[in-house]
DNA sequence: ATTATTTAACTAAATGGTTAAATTAAACGG
DNA sequence: CCGTTTAATTTAACCATTTAGTTAAATAAT
């Protein structure tokens, strides 16, 4: 049925997620999903089978929200609104996905032969964009707006600022106890984590004019 | 013998590098190490206890360059070389040592149970580094020269771009055919990427007064 | 009657870990 | 320098467990 077949995805996807591939045991998936093992053989041959369905739904799932943002804005607008975007579209999708940023850079620990799955996916929902930044980035330096820096580490440097908000966050709780960190990972936490990047690409922390 | 265990760990890094501790192999470390299965478990009893020593080597080997780099800088010095010195050393480690950062997000992404253990040697290390450029972001802010941002916002900007230089690496290979990029890691890539970071945390891609 | 699902037992392979005896190398005392 | 003791290392067989995948028959659902 083709509600079984959903849940079984679901299940193996939470399974996946939690200790990747080589730990993910097929019982536990089944369990999971509730539903036999021998299930899961019938309509996913193999574990890689599975694993394979599994990743295209995740990618599905994290590229979809941030591509809808970004289809839904229309025209290409100016490169500060377009980082804006691309920040936020990013920041919102990872943190309502908790979990995904551990999938993802557990593939790339594995030297990614699942990455380029990935990106195809990517590629195929917010194709362009990338591209449109990039292009957007070497059209201010030609205008003189912004300095001549290689667009491709611009783009590396939002890309990185984005991305450890999400892969140092288990480092941080596990360290939350022992050093007096408090930080707490909520809606407003985000916000002021997306004005910050977006301020840090733009203008750097220096004040240049002393402010008043 | 000492040189066995040495050689023994060496080959345990090797392995867990590359496939990670449940990937690993008991057999494989013990070819690799040109000693016999039995030794492994002599020396060290079990597989995770090998892991454990494996990962406090890497951790010295990763934490130490850094490490020497900012110790022999003597007294704290201002902000700006204080962030370079810490960009510099962090990035010229990494590109030393281009496997580690594969251990380090695999463990990340496994919840982070040997993190605390990396960090411990991390902070007998670098110690006082991140609380020091935290310290000095707060006077530099109190003396109006930068903008009232939370420092551990910088400092996450800061790590973003220092690591995404190396997690985006495989990814980039693993595209570098079919999309026309051409990045070759090289000292030079390192260099100008090293500029880029600082140049984008202090001042940003826009230009104050047009240049000229 | 056909399709979906369960049950439960089974296979085959992989793998961490153990063990006891044999072998080699190192240390040491005379 | 030799013989003895001690420690390091190998050999190879073995155990117990886990686990992906199979299978064939029974049962429920459509």
């Amino acid at each position: 049925m083709e509600e079984t077949e959903r849940k079984i995805i679901i299940a193996a996807r939470e399974e996946f997620i939690r200790v990747g591939l080589k730990g993910a045991r097929m019982q536990d998936i089944a369990d999971r999903a509730g539903v036999n093992k021998a299930l899961l053989h019938y309509y996913f041959r193999t574990k890689e089978k599975l694993y394979e369905a599994s990743i295209r739904e995740i990618a599905e799932t994290l590229w979809g929200t941030i591509g809808r943002d970004i289809l839904s804005f229309g025209k290409v607008p100016d490169l500060q609104s377009y980082l804006r975007l691309f920040v936020t579209g990013y920041i919102k999708t990872m943190s309502e996905n908790p979990l995904f940023i551990r999938l993802v850079i557990r593939e790339i620990a594995d030297g990614g032969a699942v990455i380029p799955k990935l990106v195809e996916k990517l590629i195929s929902t917010i194709g362009t964009l990338p591209r449109g930044i990039i292009f957007a980035i070497e059209q201010e330096i030609s205008k003189g707006t912004i300095k001549n820096l290689d667009p491709i580490q611009i783009f590396l440097n939002l890309m990185g600022m984005c991305l450890v908000t999400f892969i140092i966050q288990p480092v941080v709780e596990s360290l939350a106890g022992q050093y007096d960190l408090k930080i707490t990972f909520d809606e407003e936490y985000y916000k002021k984590r997306i004005d910050c990047i977006i301020e840090t690409i733009f203008h750097g922390i220096m004040i240049k004019e002393p402010e008043k």
